[in-house]
DNA sequence: CGGAATCCTCGAAGATACTG
DNA sequence: CAGTATCTTCGAGGATTCCG
């Protein structure tokens, strides 16, 4: 499983402070890495179970509706190699894994709390500028 | 351009508070038309750019290392879609058009701010894991 | 039970060319 | 200048099967 291909690292710039020469900014910023991790469409979901306790992979699954057993594999390899998440192997009769959240994952439901907070507050605005933005552009 | 195709919208869970009943998540909340967002690997650039100011659509550019204008068009447009930001057409000599951001977009920022800090601040954390998790498991 | 390996498809990203 | 249109490529994502 060659994961880290072509994993960016580069370019400290991002957004810092109102900047106001033309500086210029580059995909390939470090911060990238956990925006992406955000986008991956169950992460943050993993991470609300494992805020209710450690779990195993079956016990994750059953939570998320419509997850595929490739997906989540894939996510949780991510967010274990993030740091987010920890992985634990339980030599038990049938063999069982274990997943459980890190104090560096549980220390990035703080901010996101603030963003999904906006989420929630905003979302009438967002849907109300998306019928107006396909009720300008769709009916020509 | 069908950009609205199969756009979600159901199931208003996410992860308010910690859960402790076998909730089901489902990949198609409405919280996730955000992250798309931020999960475009410029719209946060596009939303720092703006906040100097309005900019025509090649300055942005020239702002944007390696963007295509493929890819900065599509950007924009969602951006606009989702109200982050505003489309004004200038009906000058050789044609003009100038993007700003909303206040809707600049309300976005403070959150946003949270988030940036957060991944600053535990970049070396999440980049020691990376090649703890690396180290692991390609050399064997 | 918790994956890894394989095959397949479909849609997104890049390059190029053309236009109001 | 600010896009749109078209073509191709390429790789993530789903379905299925096999393994410790």
């Amino acid at each position: 499983m060659p994961m880290p291909k072509a994993m960016p690292r580069a370019m400290p710039d991002a957004l810092p402070e109102p900047a106001c020469e033309p500086k210029r900014f580059s995909a390939d910023c470090p911060t990238r890495v956990l925006l992406d991790q955000m986008a991956d469409k169950w992460s943050m979901m993993v991470l609300a179970v494992l805020r209710d306790g450690p779990h195993r992979f079956n016990a994750v699954k059953r939570r998320l509706e419509g997850v595929t057993q490739k997906a989540l594999t894939q996510c949780l390899r991510r967010l274990e190699r993030n740091g987010l998440v920890s992985r634990r192997v339980i030599p038990s009769a049938p063999l069982g894994v274990e997943y459980a959240i890190t104090p560096l994952g549980a220390s990035l439901q703080v901010p996101f709390g603030a963003l999904y907070r906006w989420m929630v507050e905003h979302q009438p605005e967002v849907d109300a500028a998306q019928r107006r933005f396909d009720a300008r552009t769709l009916p020509d």
